[in-house]
RNA sequence: GGGUUGAUAGCUCAAUCGGUAGAGCAGUUGACUUUUAAUCAAUAGGUUCAGGGUUCGAGUCCCUGUCAACCCA
C-alpha cells in the first residue's frame, strides 16, 4: 500500500480487517464523529472522563471581565465555563474562546504554566464544540482584551459532532428550526431574540402584578373549545373515556375567575388552533389574557398602552422600533391613534355611507378595491375581508381601532349609543392585530343570546357552563387578548413567527 | 389544498451549452509561546434529498415523491 503505516495519525487512522486476514488502513481523518469519538476515548484512557467530569463556576463570562481590575499585585482568580468556540494554537501557548450564556470569555492556555502533558491534552483531544471548565487568572492582552490565563482546566464535556461554522453561521432554515440549539449556539441574533422574548414576558409579568393582578393557569383540556372562532385539535382522555379539545383561548375559565371574585387576573398561555401555518401563524401560540373587574374596554387602552410603553423602555431601552416588513419607523410613545370601524371603512372605500350601501354593491367595490368575495359571505364578512386585507396591513403606527361591528364578537357588550357596533378595540400595529379588548359581556341571558345565534347548527358548541357561572353574576369588566408571538416579531424585528418561537411547529423529519 | 423557488463535503457556497463535482471554514499531519475569521506547508473528505426516465454521457433535462421557504386559498 502506498499509504504510510507509520504515519501517527491520532484517531485518524483506525485499521479494519481485510477479507485475506490483512490489515487494511483505512484514512477516516475526515469522518470528525469518528475523529471526536477517538478522542474520548484517549481522554478516558489518559483518566478523565469528561461526561463523569464538573466543575463549579465563580463567574459567567460577562461577570469575570467585569471583575478585571489593573493591578498587577492584585490579579483576581476566577472559574469559568463555557463551549469551546474559538481554537487557536500557536506552538507552545493557544488562544481560545468558550461561549456561556452570557457571552464569549477569551482564555489563554501555556505550556509552561500546564506542564507538557496536560498542555498537549488540551491542544490534541480538545475540539471546537467542548465544554471545558478553567480557573486562572484574568489579565488584559496586547490588543486589550481580559483574558483568562489557564491555570488547570477540565473538559466537562464532548461535543461528539461538529457545530456548524461560526462565522458564517446556520444557515438552512430547516435546521435552525429543527435543531434550533445549533442555532442558538452559533447564530448571536437568534441567542439575542429569545433573550429578548424573556424579558418581554418577564416584564409583562412585573407590569401586571404592580396593578395587583394575579397570575393564574386554567384547563387546556376543554370539552368546549370558547372563547374564538377556531377549529381545535382533538385529543382523548382514556381513563375517563370522553374526547377532549385543547383550548383554543383562554377566556371563559378567566371570567368563570371574575365569577368567583377574583377582580384582576391574567394568564400567559398556550392557545392551539387547529388552521393553517405561515409566517404569522403557528398551531400553538402564546396569548396574553387580562381581565379587570369595573373596568372597560377603554381602560384597557390606557392599560395596554402603558403596559408596551413600559416594555419598549426597560426592555428595549427606546420606544422608536424598525418595523421589519416596511422599514417604517414605529413610534410607542405619546398618544396613539384612535379610530373607528366604520370610519376606516368609509375612508377606504370612499362611501360616505358604506354600511348601508345594497349588498350588490358592497361586493363590486369590494372586488374594485382587489379583494376577493365568497358568494356565500353575509354583508359583515365582505366588509370585514375590506378590513382585514386593505386596512389592516397599512396601520403601522399603534391604532385603536374601535368599535367593531356586533357579529364580529359574542363576547362584548353592544354599544349605548349605536347597538350595531360594540364597545370593544383592536390594537393594531405593524400591520397586524397585536390586541383586542372588550368590554365584556355580563348580562347571562343577552349572552345566551349571542351564543345561540353565533352557534347556529352547532348548539352543542355552546359553553352551557361558562352561562351557569354568568347567571351567579360577574361584575362588569374590562378584558383583553395580547398575542405574545407577534408582539415578539414586531419587537424583535423578526420576518416570521417561526423567528420567536423556539420550536416551531414542522412536518416531522425524516 | 394550489402555485413558485430550493435541497451539492460537517458548515457556508460554486460548478458556463448536458461532458473529469470545486473553494473557504471545520478535520488530519507538521511549523509557530499575545492571537482576533491567526498565519504557513502538506493532506483527506461526495449515495449532488430519494426513486424512476431521456441520453453515448445527468448535479444540470423530464416525471413522481419527501422536506423547506415564499405567495395564494
Amino acid at each position: 500500500m502506498a499509504l504510510d503505516l507509520d504515519l501517527p495519525l491520532a484517531g485518524g487512522v483506525c485499521t479494519v480487517g481485510g477479507s485475506m486476514n490483512e490489515k487494511t488502513p483505512v484514512d477516516n481523518s475526515h469522518d470528525q464523529h469518528a475523529v471526536r469519538r477517538q478522542k474520548l476515548v484517549d481522554l478516558r484512557e489518559a483518566g478523565t472522563d469528561p461526561f463523569r467530569s464538573n466543575v463549579k463556576p465563580t463567574h459567567f463570562s460577562t461577570e469575570a471581565k467585569a471583575a478585571y481590575v489593573e493591578d498587577e499585585d492584585n490579579v483576581v482568580s476566577v472559574t469559568v465555563a463555557g463551549r469551546l468556540v474559538t481554537f487557536r494554537v500557536q506552538g507552545g501557548s493557544a488562544f481560545v474562546k468558550i461561549q456561556d450564556q452570557e457571552g464569549i470569555i477569551q482564555l489563554y492556555f501555556r505550556k509552561d504554566v500546564l506542564g507538557e502533558e496536560r498542555y498537549l491534552v488540551f491542544k490534541k483531544k480538545l475540539d471546537l464544540g467542548d465544554y471545558v471548565g478553567v480557573t486562572g487568572t484574568l489579565f488584559k492582552t496586547r490588543t486589550g482584551e481580559i483574558t483568562v490565563r489557564v491555570e488547570a482546566f477540565t473538559v466537562v464535556s464532548k461535543a461528539l459532532r461538529p457545530l456548524p461554522e461560526k462565522w458564517h453561521g446556520l444557515a438552512d432554515a430547516e435546521k435552525v428550526y429543527r435543531q434550533r440549539y445549533l442555532d442558538l449556539v452559533v447564530n448571536q441574533e437568534s441567542r439575542e431574540r429569545l433573550m429578548t422574548r424573556s424579558k418581554i414576558v418577564s416584564k409583562i409579568r412585573r407590569f401586571l402584578e404592580d396593578l395587583k393582578f394575579l397570575e393564574v393557569e386554567t384547563p387546556v383540556l376543554q370539552s368546549v373549545a370558547g372563547g374564538a372562532a377556531a377549529r381545535p385539535f382533538d385529543t382523548h382522555h382514556n381513563a375517563l373515556g370522553v374526547d377532549f379539545v385543547l383550548r383554543i383561548s383562554l377566556e371563559l375559565y378567566l371570567k368563570r375567575l371574575l365569577v368567583g371574585g377574583i377582580d384582576r387576573v391574567f394568564e400567559i398561555g398556550r392557545n392551539f388552533r387547529n388552521e393553517g401555518i405561515s409566517p404569522r401563524h403557528n398551531p400553538e401560540f402564546t396569548m396574553l389574557e387580562i381581565y379587570q373587574a369595573y373596568s372597560d374596554y377603554r381602560g384597557m387602552m390606557t392599560l395596554v398602552k402603558d403596559m408596551l410603553q413600559t416594555i419598549c423602555r426597560d426592555v428595549l431601552g427606546t420606544t422608536r422600533i424598525k418595523h421589519a416588513a416596511s422599514g417604517e419607523e414605529i413610534e410607542f410613545d405619546g398618544e396613539w391613534r384612535e379610530v373607528t370601524y366604520k370610519q376606516l371603512l368609509c375612508d377606504t372605500t370612499v362611501e360616505a355611507d358604506w354600511f348601508d350601501l345594497p349588498r350588490e354593491e358592497k361586493i363590486a367595490k369590494a372586488e374594485a378595491l382587489g379583494c376577493k368575495v365568497n358568494p356565500a359571505w353575509e354583508d359583515f364578512e365582505i366588509t370585514n375581508e375590506i378590513f382585514g386585507e386593505k386596512i389592516e396591513p397599512t396601520l403601522i403606527q399603534p391604532t385603536f381601532v374601535t368599535h367593531l361591528p356586533k357579529e364580529l364578537c359574542p363576547l362584548a357588550k353592544l354599544n349605548q349609543d349605536d347597538p350595531s357596533v360594540l364597545d370593544v378595540f383592536e390594537l393594531t400595529i405593524g400591520g397586524m392585530e397585536i390586541a383586542p379588548a372588550y368590554s365584556e359581556q355580563n348580562d347571562p341571558d343577552v349572552q345566551r343570546a349571542m351564543f345561540e345565534a353565533q352557534a347556529g347548527e352547532e348548539q352543542q358548541k355552546i359553553d352551557h357552563d361558562f352561562l351557569l357561572a354568568l347567571e351567579h353574576g360577574m361584575p362588569p369588566a374590562g378584558g383583553m387578548g395580547v398575542g405574545i408571538d407577534r408582539l415578539c416579531i414586531l419587537l424583535t424585528g423578526a420576518e416570521s413567527i417561526r423567528d420567536v418561537i423556539l420550536f416551531p411547529q414542522l412536518r416531522p423529519g425524516s
